[in-house]
DNA sequence: ACTATCACG
DNA sequence: ACGTACGTGATAGTC
C-alpha cells in the first residue's frame, strides 16, 4: 500500500465553505461559518481515508510571477468579503494550533505550491490527493495525483474525484490539454485574455482536434470559420502568454517537508482553546482531555477545588467568606443539583487560590447550606453573592429559607450578561468564561465525553466531573460579575438589572414552582374525540386522493395535491411546493380535499401538541410546572417551554376547549387580566402623535378609529373591510412595516399596500418620524433601546447583504415596542407578586402570556386580586395614554379570559 | 440535526 | 435584483 498525502487548497476550500454555510457566529459575534465548513470538508476526507501526511496551502497577498508577466492578471477580481477574510486568518491560527502543516510562498500562488508539492510527493512514491474547490487544479491529475472537489447538492456534501481518466471522461480533454483549452478560451475570473471570440465550445473542439495550442497555432490558417482563424493567427502571442498564465508551476522553490506533514491527533491541548472559542460542539466532542493549555495571551489560571468534610472547617470557611463579603469581596456560589437532589455546594472565593466543595452525602444538609447562605447574604455589603442561572439554583432552598435570603445581595451573572448580549445562544459557564474571561472552560458534556461517556446523563450524580463543573461555575460567576456589573452600568442598564430582572428571577421561580393545575381526564377524552375525527378525515382524504400516503409529510402531500391531482399550485419554494395553510386556504373553496386537509391539520396539531403532549408534563401534584425562560428572547420577553404554555390555543372554538382543562385548585377560581393593545399604546406614547394619543384617550375601538382617520370616513361608516385593513396596518407598523409584508397579509397588491402605508403616515406623521428615528438611532449606535433602557444589538444593520440589512431595520422598529411592552409586563408581575406576598394572600400568579397574567385565586381573595392586578398593571408605567386591561374571573382559563 | 408547519402574543 | 412582515416552542418527517 502506498502512503497517502492530502494537499489542501486552503483559500478555495474556505471560499467554498463560506458560500455553502449559513452565517454562524461564536459567543463574541465573530463569524465562524466558513471555518466550520472548512473543517467539515477536511475531516470528511481525513476520517474516511486517514492519509499519513497532510499539508494545507494558502495564497499570499504578494504579487506573483504571473503579475510580472501580465500586470492585469486577476485584475477584474472583486475584493474578498471582509467576513471571509477574517475567517481565513482564524482558520490559519486554528490549523497551526492543531499542528497541521501550513504552507504558502511569496511570489507564487497556492496552485503552484500545490503543483510543486504534489509532483515531488508523487516522485517520492506517495499517493497524492489534492483537495480544492477549483477546477483549475485538474491539470495536475496524473496516475498518482487525484484531484478532489467537494460538491454540495441539495445540502448534501459529496466529493468528485478526478484522476486522468475521470478528467478525460468528464471534460473530454486530458489534464495537460486543460491548460491549452484555457489558453484559448481565457478565464474572466483570473482575467486571462485567451483568444478573443473563442469560448469554451470552440476551445474544446480545437483541443479535441489538435491537442495543444502549438498545433492549433501551427494549423491556424486551416481553421474555420474565418472568425476563429483570424482570432488565432492574430493573437498567437496572447495565446502563448495565456498558456503560461494558466499553467500551474510544478517547480516552485519549495521543499517537501514530510516530517512536518505527518498527520496526528489534532484534538490536543493546544488546539482546545481555539475550538472552544469557535464553539464547535461537533469537534469539541472529539477531545479526550479537557485540560487546555492557556491561550497565548492568557494569564488566568483555573483553580482546583478542595473537598470539605469537617463541620468546623466548613464553619470557618463560611465565617471567613461572610467577612470577605462584608468588605465588598465577591463570592461565587453553585449548588450541584441532580434531578432535583442537592449533591453538594461549591464556593469560589475572590481571595485565595482554591474553590471549595461541600458534599451532602454523609456530611452536610441542605438546611445547613441554606442557613449559611442566608448568613452570607446578610453579611454582604453589596450585590456580591454571585450565581450563574440563579433561578435554576433556588430549588436547593426550602420555601422557609428562601424567604429569608436577602435578595439584594445576590447577582445572577447569566441574567446580567443577557441584558448586555440578549442574542447569545446560552448563558452557561463555558460560554461566559470564553466570552468574558477568554478562558476555554469545558462544558459538562465535554467533560463527560472526555471521561469516556456518551452523554452527560451517563455521569453519576456525584461524578468528579460534575463536582469540577460546579466548582468552575461558581468561579465563573465570581469572576465575571465585575465585568458584567461594569458593563451594565456603562450601558445604563444597572437599574433595569437590579430592579427588574433580578427581582423577576424570584417571581418566575415562584410561578414555576406553583405550576398550573390541569384536568387530565378531560384532556384524555378530548384526545379520543380528536382521534376519531382524525381517523374519519384520513379515510375521506385517502378516498379523494385515490391512494393512501402519509398526511403529515409535506413532501408526500405536495406530490398528491400538485402532481397526482394537478391542483394549480401557487409556486415552488426552494425544496419543492409549499403546502402551508395560507396557500391551501386559497384552494380550499375549489377543492374539497384541500379543505379536508386543512381540517385534518387543525385536529392533528391539537392532538399531537396539546391533547397528547401536555399529559406527559403533569407532575405528581396534578399540575404542570413549565419553565419560564428569562434569557431567551432578543427583545426582553419571557418564553415558556417544557411545555410551552404561552401558545395554548384560543383563537378558534375547538382549540379553546383546551383552555377549559386548565383549572384552579379545589375551591379556588382564576382571575385573568390582559393588556388591551399595549404595543400600539406604547407606540402612541413614544411617538407623541397627538391624533393617535387622542384616539386612545377616547376609549373607542382603536382599529375603527384608525380606519376612520386613515380612510377619511365617519367613524360610524367604517366597513368591516376597512377596519380589517386598518388593523393590519397597525400590526404592520409594530412589525417594522414593509409594503410586501402588508400586501401578503391582506392579499392585496404591493402598490395598494404601499398606498395604505402612505395614508397611515399622512394621518399620523409623528409615527413616521418616530420609526424613522428608531432606525436612524439604531444605525448610529448599533442597538435599539426600550422605554426602560433595555438594549438589543442589531449587527444586521451593518451587514453587506441587503436583505439582512432590511431585516435589521424592521428589528429596529419592532424591538423597542415589543421590548417596552415586555418591560412593563415585568414591572407589573413584580408588583403583583409583591402585593400578594406582603398582604399574605394565598393567591398566586401561575401564567404569563406576554400581555396576560393568570392568577389562581383563593376563595375570598377574588376582589383583592382584581384590585391588585388592575392597580399594578395599569400603573406599571406612566404613559401619555391610559394602560387599559381586560379582567375576568372564571372556573377555568377559557372562561376567565 | 434540519425543515416545514402551526400554536400563541 | 435581491426576497421579508416581529417574537417564541413543539411536533413530525426527512436526512
Amino acid at each position: 500500500m502506498k502512503k497517502k498525502i492530502l494537499i489542501v487548497d486552503g483559500h478555495s476550500i474556505m471560499n467554498r465553505a463560506y458560500f455553502a454555510m449559513p452565517h454562524l457566529t461564536n459567543a463574541e459575534g465573530e463569524p465562524t461559518g466558513a471555518i466550520l465548513g472548512f473543517l467539515n470538508i477536511l475531516f470528511r476526507y481525513l476520517d474516511e481515508r486517514s492519509p499519513e501526511y497532510l499539508i494545507v496551502t494558502f495564497d499570499t497577498a504578494a504579487p506573483t510571477f504571473r503579475h510580472k508577466m501580465y500586470p492585469d492578471y486577476k485584475g477584474t477580481r472583486k475584493p474578498m468579503d471582509p467576513e471571509l477574510h477574517q475567517q481565513i486568518h482564524k482558520v490559519q491560527e486554528l490549523l497551526a494550533a492543531m499542528g497541521i502543516e501550513i504552507r504558502s510562498l511569496a511570489g507564487y500562488e497556492a496552485d503552484d505550491l500545490m503543483g510543486t508539492l504534489a509532483v515531488r510527493a508523487a516522485k517520492e512514491g506517495l499517493d497524492v490527493t489534492i483537495l480544492s474547490g477549483d477546477r483549475d487544479l485538474l491539470q495536475l491529475a496524473s496516475p498518482s495525483i487525484t484531484v478532489t472537489i467537494p460538491k454540495t447538492i441539495k445540502g448534501k456534501s459529496l466529493v468528485e474525484e478526478y484522476g486522468p481518466k475521470e478528467v478525460k471522461e468528464t471534460f473530454g480533454v486530458t489534464p495537460e490539454e486543460f491548460i491549452d483549452e484555457k489558453a484559448l478560451m481565457g478565464d474572466s475570473s483570473d482575467n486571462i485574455p485567451g483568444a478573443p471570440g473563442i469560448g469554451p465550445k470552440t476551445a474544446a473542439k480545437l483541443i479535441e482536434q489538435y491537442h495543444s495550442i502549438g498545433e492549433v497555432i501551427a494549423h491556424a490558417q486551416e481553421l474555420k470559420p474565418d472568425k476563429v482563424r483570424r482570432s488565432v493567427s492574430e493573437n498567437t502571442e496572447q495565446i502563448r502568454m495565456s498558456y503560461d498564465l494558466a499553467k500551474i508551476c510544478t517547480d516552485a522553490p519549495v521543499e517537501l517537508d514530510l516530517e512536518g506533514a505527518v498527520t496526528g491527533d489534532y484534538f490536543n491541548e493546544k488546539s482546545y482553546p481555539y475550538f472552544k472559542k469557535l464553539n464547535f460542539r461537533k469537534y469539541l466532542d472529539r477531545f479526550t482531555h479537557t485540560d487546555a493549555a492557556p491561550m497565548p495571551k492568557e494569564s488566568l489560571q483555573l483553580r482546583p477545588y478542595e473537598e470539605i468534610h469537617r463541620l468546623e472547617q466548613a464553619d470557618r470557611i463560611f465565617r471567613e467568606q461572610a467577612e470577605a463579603l462584608s468588605r465588598g469581596k465577591r463570592l461565587g456560589v453553585n449548588y450541584l443539583i441532580r434531578s432535583g437532589k442537592v449533591i453538594g455546594l461549591a464556593l469560589a472565593p475572590e481571595e485565595g487560590e482554591k474553590n471549595y466543595f461541600f458534599p451532602t452525602a454523609g456530611y452536610f444538609t441542605i438546611s445547613y447550606f441554606a442557613r449559611k447562605l442566608i448568613e452570607l447574604s446578610d453579611a454582604a455589603s453589596d450585590r456580591n453573592l454571585c450565581f450563574l442561572d440563579l433561578k435554576g439554583q433556588l430549588g436547593a432552598f426550602t420555601d422557609l429559607y428562601l424567604h429569608n435570603l436577602r435578595q439584594e445581595a445576590v447577582f445572577d451573572v447569566s441574567v446580567g450578561d443577557y441584558l448586555l448580549y440578549p442574542a447569545r445562544s446560552a448563558y452557561t459557564a463555558d460560554v461566559l468564561a470564553g466570552a468574558l474571561l477568554d478562558v476555554p472552560l469545558p462544558s459538562l458534556s465535554e467533560r463527560a465525553k472526555a471521561a469516556g461517556k456518551k452523554k452527560e446523563d451517563d455521569l453519576l450524580p456525584d461524578a468528579p466531573e460534575r463536582i469540577e463543573d460546579a466548582s468552575q461555575r461558581a468561579w465563573t460567576a465570581m469572576m465575571t460579575a465585575g465585568k458584567i456589573e461594569k458593563g451594565l452600568k456603562d450601558a445604563d442598564m444597572y437599574d433595569l438589572f437590579e430592579n427588574l430582572e433580578m427581582p423577576l428571577v424570584f417571581v418566575l421561580y415562584d410561578m414555576e414552582k406553583t405550576g398550573v393545575r390541569i384536568d387530565a381526564d378531560s384532556l384524555k377524552e378530548y384526545a379520543e374525540e380528536l382521534g376519531k375525527k382524525i381517523d374519519a378525515l384520513t379515510e375521506k382524504i385517502y378516498g379523494e386522493a385515490g391512494k393512501t400516503f402519509n398526511l403529515n409529510s409535506p413532501r408526500q402531500l405536495a406530490q398528491v395535491l400538485f402532481e397526482d391531482l394537478k391542483i394549480p399550485n401557487g409556486k415552488k419554494g426552494k425544496n419543492g411546493y409549499s403546502t402551508s395553510a395560507d396557500i391551501l386556504e386559497k384552494l380550499a373553496n375549489d377543492y374539497p380535499i384541500v379543505a379536508d386537509i386543512l381540517e385534518y391539520r387543525t385536529y392533528s396539531k391539537l392532538k399531537s401538541t396539546y391533547a397528547d403532549g401536555l399529559p406527559g408534563y403533569i407532575a405528581p401534584d396534578g399540575r404542570i410546572h413549565c419553565h419560564f425562560n428569562q434569557m431567551v428572547t432578543a427583545t426582553g420577553r419571557i418564553s415558556s417551554s417544557d411545555p410551552n404554555l404561552q401558545n395554548i390555543p384560543v383563537r378558534q372554538d375547538l382549540g379553546r376547549q383546551i383552555r377549559r382543562m386548565f383549572i384552579p385548585r379545589e375551591g379556588y377560581t382564576f382571575v385573568d387580566a390582559d393588556y388591551s393593545q399595549i404595543e400600539l399604546r406604547i407606540m402612541a406614547h413614544m411617538s407623541g402623535d397627538e391624533k393617535l394619543i387622542e384616539a386612545y384617550r377616547s376609549e373607542k375601538d382603536i382599529h375603527r378609529i384608525t380606519a376612520s382617520q386613515v380612510f377619511h370616513v365617519p367613524f360610524e361608516d367604517v366597513t368591516p373591510q376597512q377596519r380589517r385593513n386598518a388593523k393590519a396596518v397597525n400590526f404592520g407598523i409594530i412589525y417594522g412595516i414593509s409594503a410586501f409584508g402588508l400586501s401578503k397579509d391582506l392579499s392585496i397588491s404591493r402598490n395598494d399596500a404601499k398606498h395604505y402605508i402612505e395614508q397611515y403616515f399622512e394621518t399620523y406623521p409623528k409615527v413616521k418620524e418616530y420609526i424613522d428615528r428608531l432606525v436612524a438611532s439604531a444605525k448610529e449606535t448599533g442597538y435599539s433601546v426600550t422605554m426602560f433602557g433595555r438594549r438589543r444589538p442589531i449587527p444586521e444593520l451593518k451587514d453587506s447583504n441587503f436583505m439582512r440589512r432590511q431585516f435589521g431595520e424592521r428589528v429596529a422598529m419592532n424591538a423597542p415596542i415589543q421590548g417596552s411592552a415586555a418591560d412593563i409586563m415585568k414591572i407589573a408581575m413584580i408588583r403583583v407578586s409583591q402585593s400578594l406576598a406582603t398582604s399574605h394572600m394565598k393567591s398566586r400568579v401561575v401564567l404569563q402570556v406576554h400581555d396576560e397574567l393568570l392568577v389562581e385565586t383563593a376563595p375570598g381573595e377574588e376582589e383583592a386580586v382584581k384590585q391588585i392586578l388592575t392597580e399594578c398593571m395599569t400603573h406599571a408605567a406612566d404613559l401619555k395614554v391610559p394602560l387599559e386591561i381586560d379582567i375576568n374571573e372564571g372556573i377555568n382559563w377559557a372562561e376567565a379570559h
